[in-house]
Order: C-alpha cells, then sequence, then structure tokens
DNA sequence: TATTGCATTTTGTGCATTCAAGATACACAA
DNA sequence: TTGTGTATCTTGAATGCACAAAATGCAATA
C-alpha cells in the first residue's frame, strides 16, 4: 500500500491531502491544481506531486495526461492507517521513550549516544526527538554533555495543574478583543464533533479521539488571536497527549462532553461570549473533577479569589 | 581578559560562578569544592576546574597547591562584561537577526542557507539559533526545505497580548495549592529589587534591568510549583526580551515597579495570599497600561468578566 | 491564461572521519 | 575521609563529500 519508495515528506502530505479531500466536502470529478497544495501546505510542487502519485496508488485520484490529478473516489477513513504508517516511525520511537521515561525506567540525567544505543536510532533521528521532547518542556540539554528529564509531577497532579491552568486562560480567551469566529473552522469542529455524537465515539480509537478532543480547544482559542493564548493551549495538548496516551478513556463521558462543545459553539454563534466563557470554565471544571478524582473541588481558594477577581 | 583559550562552556560558568560568588554572601577565603559547582551546574569537574582557572587569570580566586581554590575578593559587577564578552557572539547574532526580522528586513519564508550566507555563520551555529526562536514561538520549519517567521503583531498590540495573558495565569499562580515560598530565593530578590532603589535604576544597563525584572516574576510565580505556569510566564519572558529589548525604558516608573515587587513579597511573607493575588493583577494592570498606551483600560470586557467568574 | 510536465538548480540531510573537550576513575595529599 | 591533581575514556561537535529530494524555471498543452 502506498508506495514505499515515497520519500517521507511525500506520505505525510499524502496524509494530509487525503484528510483534506475527506473533510472539504469535494465532490468526485473535481481538478485539484498541485499550486494551490503546494500554497496551502507551504512547500513547492514537488512533493505535492509525489504525494499526488500516493493517492493515485490507492485509487483515491487518477491522473489524465497533461491534465493533472482529479479526484476519483472520496478516501475512507481506512486510509489513515495505511498512510500513518510511513510517517508513523519517528512518532513510534518518541512514543516508546516517552513510555519508557514515564515509568521511570530512564534514568534523569542520559547521555545521548547512550540513548542512541538503547533505541538503535542514529543521532540526527534522536536529536529530532529530543527537541520535540525539549520544545514540550520535559527534557533539557545540559550545559556541557547529555540531556536532563525534567522530574514530571505523578500523572494525577499534573492533570490538575493543567485544568487549573486551563480553567484560567480558556474562558478569558473567548472574551480577547480580537476574538473572531471563522465560520469554515466553526463548522469543521461542529462537524466532528456532531460525528462523534452519532457513534464516532465507540468506533474510532483512542488516539483519534485525543485529537479531535484537542482540536477543538485548539481552534477555538485560536479564534482569539492572542498568540500567546494559542501557544499556551497547544503546549497543554502536548503534555495532555503525553499523559492521557496510555489513560483510562471513558466514552461515555466524552459524548457528555462533544453536547457541551456544541452547546459552547452555539453561545458563540449567538455572539453571547460571556456566558460562553463561563460555560467554558464549568466544563474545564467538570473534565478536571472526572481527571482527577475531584475532592469536592479540588481548589477552594481558586474559586473563591477567581469570584473576586 | 579572561583567557582567549578557555572553551566556551567555561567561560558561561565563570561567568555564573562569578555571580554566584557575588550574590551568595561568602567571605574572602572560602574554599571553593570543585565538586560542589559541579553538581550545581550540572556539569563534570572538568569544566569547573577549567572555569575556576578563567576566576585565578581575573584575580577573583586563588589555587593553592593540592589543595584547590580559594576565594580571594568578591568580584565586581565589573567582571560581568568582560566575561560575558566570550559567551556574546552567539546572543549578538541571535539579537541581530531578531533586530532585522522585527523591522521586516526579512521576508516571511527564507532558506536556510540564505541566512548563513546573509550572516556569515556556519550551519550549526545558525540552526542553534534558529531553534532558539522556534522554541520561542516566532519561526517555523517549513515542511520541505527553509523556514517561515510567524507574523508578529506589532510591538503595542503583542504587548496588549501579553499583558492580558498574565492578569490571568499570574494571580492565579499566587493560589495555586502548591505554592511555597522558598526563604532563600525570597531573599535574593528582594535584595535584586532593593538594590534597584538604591539607584540601581540608573546605573544598570538596560538588558540588565529588563533581566532582574523578569526574573522576578519568574521566581513569585516559580513558588507556585506548576509547570504551567512556570513554562508560560518563561515563554512571556522569552518574547517580552525581543519586543523590549530595544524599547524605550522610563527609568522612573521601574523604580515604583520595584516598591510594588517588594509590597508584594511582603503580602505574601505575611501569608496574604488573596490579597497579593489582587495586588499582582494591579500591578500588571498598571504596567500594561504604561506600555500600551493604555486608553482607559482596554479591555473592559475583561474586567468585568474576570469579576464574575 | 492557467496549469501541467519535465529539466535544471539548489538545498539540506546522511555518513564517515577527526578532534576538542566533557565525563570518569584513581592515586595521592591534606 | 574528603577533595585535589591527573591520566584515560567517551562524547558530541565540526568538517567535507555524496546524494536524495525539494525548489524553481520554462516549454508544452488544455
Amino acid at each position: 500500500m502506498g508506495r514505499s519508495d515515497a520519500s517521507e515528506l511525500a506520505q505525510q502530505l499524502a496524509l494530509r491531502m487525503a484528510e483534506y479531500l475527506r473533510r472539504s466536502g469535494l465532490t468526485v470529478g473535481a481538478h485539484l491544481a498541485e499550486q494551490q497544495f503546494a500554497d496551502a501546505l507551504k512547500v513547492s510542487r514537488t512533493p505535492v506531486r509525489r504525494a499526488l502519485a500516493v493517492l493515485a496508488d490507492m485509487g483515491v485520484v487518477v491522473q489524465e495526461p497533461n491534465r493533472g490529478y482529479f479526484l476519483r473516489k472520496i478516501p475512507a477513513a481506512s486510509v489513515r492507517p495505511a498512510l500513518a504508517e510511513g510517517t508513523g516511525l519517528s512518532e513510534e520511537r518518541y512514543l516508546r521513550i516517552a513510555d519508557d521515561r514515564l515509568a521511570g525506567r530512564i534514568e534523569d540525567h542520559v547521555t545521548e549516544t547512550a540513548l542512541m544505543r538503547r533505541y538503535a536510532m542514529p543521532r540526527r533521528e534522536l536529536q529530532r526527538v529530543l527537541h520535540r521532547m525539549e520544545k514540550e518542556g520535559w527534557v533539557e540539554r545540559k550545559p556541557g554533555h547529555g540531556w536532563m528529564f525534567a522530574a514530571l509531577p505523578d500523572s494525577v497532579e499534573a492533570h490538575a495543574q493543567s485544568y487549573r491552568f486551563r480553567m484560567m486562560f480558556e474562558p478569558a480567551a473567548l472574551l480577547e478583543p480580537g476574538f473572531r469566529l471563522v465560520d469554515s473552522e466553526v463548522k469543521r469542529i461542529r462537524r466532528d464533533q456532531q460525528m462523534l455524537l452519532d457513534g464516532g465515539v465507540h468506533r474510532l480509537s483512542r488516539a483519534r479521539l485525543f485529537e479531535l478532543g484537542s482540536d477543538f480547544h485548539n481552534t477555538v482559542i485560536g479564534f482569539s488571536n492572542n498568540r500567546f493564548m494559542i501557544d499556551a493551549i497547544q503546549r497543554v495538548n502536548a503534555m495532555r497527549r503525553l499523559l492521557e496516551y496510555r489513560a483510562h478513556y471513558d466514552r461515555e463521558r466524552i459524548t457528555g462532553q462533544c453536547r457541551e462543545h456544541l452547546h459552547l459553539l452555539d453561545l458563540l454563534e449567538q455572539g453571547s461570549r460571556r456566558e460562553a466563557a463561563e460555560f467554558m470554565r464549568k466544563h474545564l471544571d467538570v473534565v478536571r473533577e472526572q481527571k482527577t478524582g475531584g475532592g469536592r473541588s479540588g481548589n477552594d481558594a481558586l474559586n473563591t479569589v477567581t469570584a473576586q477577581l
């Protein structure tokens, strides 16, 4: 499936394009201009072309001589795993290291080559992974040689921390002066959440569920146009992925969350931003309690004083 | 000054050690054990030893055969520039690129080698700089070749955004359940702020003033022990350094800020965290108005709703 | 006129080698 | 026993070259 000789970038692009074709309701037979994809994906036509070749191999598009590529059939959700295979290598390694670290199988201080040996990966790739982890804030280079893992709070405490943080800034994001809904995006996340309600919750993989959930918050906070908040939500999500990847997922609860997400969108589209902000806060508070086993409110001081500020 | 043959790391360490010796009131003649510094600085004894050699060259410490190094005189503030010289190269380049970009002299999309040529620096170093900028969130790798600069909001708007963000989470940080003062740190920042009031404001360089200001907030937020908030304040500071580096610095206003900082510490030491949080919010609000030219409150919705939540 | 197909140029990565310098181990002095 | 002096081992950065593939320019075609 999907050309083993295609470059990694091409694989990635193929995946993203398939995703795009599936979501953005184009009709079969539509002409797919190379340059447009190139611009949208911030690359040149060359890798786009390769990606289209991959998709052609899978029967998603057809190439007509001198006329380019045309959509042949809307790609099924099943193209995902097939394509992700090619791109997943590095991701897999990332997860393996993350897993080992979270399980305490890696010391606080490690040398680069020790990791290279242990995971049998070339230095370059390891460095990429480490840089990613560094960006996510849980490893640091030591001044001299080697890397240092940050002491992670246990996962319950980490969750509690992240939700307290989110309860502060996510509602605030909705009230930013620069807040502007983008219709196409609203449509997209609304459709996703609705899809989850229509059975998706039980059908999709955990990773996918996580992705859709964080994408929702990402997108909404994105409307604020405040780069600090956008940044913050992305970092929180990165950490959450780490913590929740293997955590228990209560699918019933997700259903409830989807309803709340949809309601939030309703409020925003009505222009009731204050109500929306308040609703967001409650939404997060509920999730927090679920994740952290709750107590009754976890942080009385916070709630009280938040009421004062 | 200070051994041109010392490695860069050694120079850095020498700088940090000098700083430490100056602050942490050791008495002349004190024995400086290598291993302690090594542990504190997260490196092996080798570079520490080199750094000590540098400091010996400058007359700050003396080496006695088979007994190690001893403090000879408390390093004056003037050692800073002398030592920083060695470490400043990369920093200087970083600032030059940052400057060019902020002034609009660099396009949104750039290729790596184009930058290499333009700034006449080796790839490795350029990449380090770019990675740093990436961590700070204002450049990204493109999927294929090249880098892409994020569209920065103009500096007034960026300031406004950052302060709105900070007004949300900094007060909240003071109310975190895990909030614990660390006496030695409190002492340190109190002394720094006091020093500023005692004339430092007029004596020190802008860069140094900035550093002391952000160090204050860093430290205080650090007491929260909430890694998300600690992370957030660091990112905000990185961006502020960028924006303010060349900005106008009103030294009189800084005096006022120092007083507020000291008052905040008083409140915290009395255990009045709620009052402290409220005070912090006002403190930031005042600074925000100064920086952004203000209007009367910039964001009524925020203030009002904050009052509700 | 816009877009494809293809050829050419340019870029950045991979890899092997080399070397400065950071980490480590151990003998010896205080 | 603790900490220095020093020799040895190991690490990771620098360098140069070859190559895959991304960017770009241009003729051909709908």
